[in-house]
DNA sequence: TGTACATCAGTGAACGCGCGTTCACTGATGTAC
DNA sequence: TGTACATCAGTGAACGCGCGTTCACTGATGTAC
């Protein structure tokens, strides 16, 4: 069955809004300018979602997804060039492109730290959101590594990212360049246990 | 010069917000709810700051100088317990009391990716606390640590704090261990370069 | 094929609330003589 | 030591604005016969 004209509004709100968020927080963007965004008015709203946390909740998987798909992809064509994939999931994440657009990165970097002030709904997304990323990073690493290593993995990604944005420019720069290296030197060449 | 009752009530403010922005977000607490904590009423908020994001400048600098002193005497304490500095200092920030409490704990897990999209004045603290926040780490590791290696493992400790607080529960708890396991083999028994 | 009606998706005005900021005013403290 | 006045710190009402949510209404699309 094609999409409705109604299912086909409802995924230019929810495409929107996944980018909303991750520009602006999410708080950061209102109900109205994202159904501007969408080509619509804000009347409208309510008729596709029972609330604005409802919308986030959608938001959030759409971004989480859409941006593991795409990494992804961007590993895939790196791997062609050689090297590891865990190198090609490290170079792609921690690459200044990354840094300078957040509007579709990695959910968690651009949100983290508000995170745990949502309500229950959107905080149980989140944390599906990290189980996923988590995953993802562990079926990058080289075999042998667990899953509590690729958390730790994540967490160094992650956190590294968060703080390259936030001092920006040269020392952002560094900042990532030296996660890469840290991160690669420690999986590769490795002896799978 | 002993403080003015005016200084008094100043320090009392930036205290609040201290602890307010770290426990619900940049803009989670209202200037006037600030104020009620510091037991006044709002109205005199513009006797003492500019506006809301001066103040929140000050909270911020507060916060992180109060955090790095209380962790700093957290490790002398822990020292005298045997151990290194670093053990001491990642067994500190990566314990469960900091997790469950971001009130009184380290500003850039309980901010950062709000940081990016403050004000240029707030953006500006921010990179200062980061500043300070890797001086501090880079003071605790083994002697031959570079600061870019200071900075790497301060995002390793940053985003496994918040991933935990995310994650909550066994799996935070987990990833808080698994990370101080990381770091700490890491960097015991190394030799300076 | 055409007409009448129902349903559907979206519009735009309005409501209520919270929040940053302003301001006229008050009561307490300090100062001049 | 006491009186008059100025200054200081804080009060509480009010303003303007933005935002989530509601709702009566409209125009387009689909359906029955």
């Amino acid at each position: 069955m094609s999409p409705s004209r109604k299912d086909l509004s409802h995924d230019r709100i929810v495409e929107a809004a996944s980018k909303a968020i991750r520009r602006a927080g999410y708080r950061g963007v209102g109900v109205a300018d994202i159904m501007k965004e969408a080509g619509l008015t804000h009347g409208g709203f309510y008729a596709h979602f029972d609330s604005r946390d409802a919308l986030i909740v959608e938001a959030m998987a759409r971004a989480g997804q859409d941006n593991i798909a795409s990494l992804t992809q961007v590993i895939e064509r790196r791997l062609s060039r050689g090297g590891s994939r865990f190198q090609a999931l490290v170079e792609t994440y921690l690459h200044e492109a990354h840094m300078a657009r957040t509007e579709d990165g990695c959910i968690i970097a651009a949100l983290s730290s508000e995170m745990t002030r949502q309500e229950e709904v959107v905080r149980d997304e989140a944390r599906r959101r990290v189980d996923a990323m988590v995953a993802m990073v562990h079926a990058a690493l080289p075999e042998g590594a667990d899953a509590d290593e690729a958390a730790v993995v994540t967490a160094t990604m992650v956190g590294a990212l968060q703080l390259a944005r936030t001092l920006g420019g040269k020392a952002g720069r560094s900042l990532l360049a030296h996660t890469r290296q840290t991160l690669t030197e420690r999986y590769t060449h490795i002896t799978p246990h």
